[in-house]
DNA sequence: AGACTCATGTAACCAGTTACATGATTGC
DNA sequence: GCAATCATGTAACTGGTTACATGAGTCT
């Protein structure tokens, strides 16, 4: 009856350019990897639905030296429908974070094999940080607010913020194993 | 077989006190709701597995004027398989943000709706990190790194980064909409 | 009278992951 | 020969939500 996250995941491709579900599942990777994701198997039986439901039209396109392709585009009822979920208000999504999790029972661990934990967990960020710089660097002005770009731009934006966000919490951490390793080793201070 | 990560989130709590099916829901709103969420249609069958693994067990307290209930209590294994856990490594979740999906195609939008969208988002987060600013407040100094206040401090650090992070963000989104609107009613400057 | 807290469970459903299944072409 | 890319699907399972189910005591 109504479109799922994942079809309005879907549709906020389909409504730049036709393409099929496997440009759809590279998609899913990249760009929009940092804030929605689905494999092949979820896209699919979606992309049947949304069809059923009138939201998308497919055609078969015929290849030589490569398997055919159903190419899906967005039909006028579908760019409706996605127009109005886009201002829809949302709410604050329950987190799941296993990292803080694991942070909550920190006190119990050895501090060195914590030290590695967040260490790597940094490097991890950063190398995710420097990815979303680089694709920004290469914006040489602010695209207009009616352009897709924008869109890129301005999860992009976000993107950037939590990385180094967590980069700074990442330090934080190391810099307070740091300190307790220290003081454990040259007795209390 | 193993321990899902809701099982460590519950032995996580357990590990400080002996709790019951109730109080840990409870524990799930505040104070680890920003981190991890279940309700209780979860986390009574998990108590059974997590008992049936060895890792907690549990004795009915009967009690006046309010129904009996089952104290759980974590077991040497089940402090050791924690504590073992809170070092592993831990790869980099992947991300799905709703509102980010939907800043994705906001370029599609009447600009009006979209400012109210993210006002209001921003309200919500505004809202969600003055209660953590509360609560650190009230903490008078750094807890040590041994003890399980430091879990509490280091997840709510965090959190006021997290928050600090997408009101920041949600300003951004306002102010470029609101660039936008005056652009649009001025004429193009 | 109605809503809230304490207290514990089960059942049906939905979303998402992993694995199964097939097959041609290109590059190392 | 082996892995990767292109291409589309299905099946089994796991994790999580919503709803069903019951019942006493307290507060407004």
């Amino acid at each position: 009856l109504s479109v799922s996250v994942l079809g309005y995941a879907l549709l906020s491709l389909l409504v730049r350019r036709p393409r099929s579900g496997y440009d759809l599942a590279r998609a899913m990777r990249r760009p929009i990897g940092f804030f929605w994701h689905a494999r092949h198997s979820q896209i699919y039986p979606e992309l049947a639905r949304l069809e059923a439901q009138g939201m998308v039209t497919s055609q078969v396109i015929e290849q030589v030296d490569r398997p055919d392709k159903k190419l899906y585009t967005i039909t006028e009822a579908g760019r409706t429908a996605l127009r109005q979920w886009v201002t829809e208000p949302a709410e604050l999504p329950p987190e799941r974070s296993e990292i803080l999790l694991k942070a909550y029972s920190v006190w119990l661990a050895e501090p060195e094999k914590a030290l590695t934990l967040y260490r790597t967990h940094e490097q991890l960020h950063q190398a995710q940080l420097a990815r979303y710089e680089q694709i920004m660097a290469e914006y040489e002005q602010e695209p207009d607010i009616s352009s897709p770009f924008f869109g890129d731009y301005a999860t992009l934006q976000r993107g950037i913020g939590y990385e180094r966000g967590y980069v700074a919490w990442c330090r934080w951490m190391v810099e307070q194993l740091e300190k307790r390793l220290k003081r454990g080793q040259d007795g209390e201070p």
